[in-house]
DNA sequence: CCTTGACCTTCCCGTAACTGGAAGCCCCAA
DNA sequence: TTGGGGCTTCCAGTTACGGGAAGGTCAAGG
């Protein structure tokens, strides 16, 4: 299998998936003209990967849970500890939005939004310091 | 004013403060020695900018409102269209991240957590197509 | 007067996870 | 043989900074 067939079979583009293997988490077999020969294991593995990264996982937690998939001898646990703090970060972020949106569309209501200088928005921005959202969503 | 007093004073780094001026958002003075010379009306753009980055607002958001902050002919519609795009950000920011908690959570919740290599998740991870929450949060 | 330590300066690298683009092979069909 | 698409590598850019090095400046204390 070629790197095209691969992109439109997992879904990722096929620049994802070299940066995939330069970092490691997938190591393609390579044809003698240099063309990258993928096994079905790595089609495997990149729709694994694919998943995981919707679910918001970091590349990095990807490598884990690649490593816990291939490994028979894994303890669930150690799945389920990555996965519930993961889990943690997303609540958080959206704990994080959603203060940023409540005091956003307060701010939003409050503009009249024509053609007058006049603007609540831009005077909240100025004044207001009782809402602190925090860090960001990063 | 020298730029750890417009730190503490802003709650920002110093780091942060020079790079919004190398990126052009403030243009702070100069001493003699070569130190920065802050004048009030740069701690308060700091803040400014300070309070809008907290709502989530890019860094050319950030410049956008500065100008239209100091714009007396502004009009408070175009202020409003401004925050009113981030708040749809904002809220799709939401959505996606729901969804990848609801996905997560039934993954978790379908986990023994124990010594056993059966694994849900790993499950999940691996077959699951039915839920695709898009393209991350970014 | 000299030193110490806290500030300040610039400059460069690293982050996460790609994306875009350039320059250049490779392969198949007309 | 020529054209077009696919493949390769490498380099640069993205966002919004943070870390750290190398070195100038300033005020206080000995």
């Amino acid at each position: 299998m070629n790197i095209g067939e691969v992109a439109a079979r997992s879904g990722l583009p096929a620049k994802t998936i070299r940066y995939y293997e330069e970092i490691g988490l997938i190591t393609p077999l390579r044809d003698v003209n240099g063309y990258r020969a993928f096994r079905e294991s790595d089609l495997h593995k990149l729709a694994f990967i694919a998943r995981a990264r919707a679910l918001g996982f970091t590349i990095e937690d990807c490598r884990a849970l690649l490593a816990l998939y291939q490994d028979e001898h894994r303890e669930s646990r150690d799945v389920k500890r990555l996965a519930q703090r993961h889990l943690d970060k997303i609540a958080e972020k959206i704990r994080t939005l959603e203060s940023m949106r409540e005091t956003l569309s307060e701010l939003i209501e409050a503009c009249a939004g024509d053609h007058r200088p006049d603007c609540p928005i831009l005077k909240g921005l100025c004044e207001e310091s009782g809402k602190a959202p925090g860090k960001g969503v990063a």
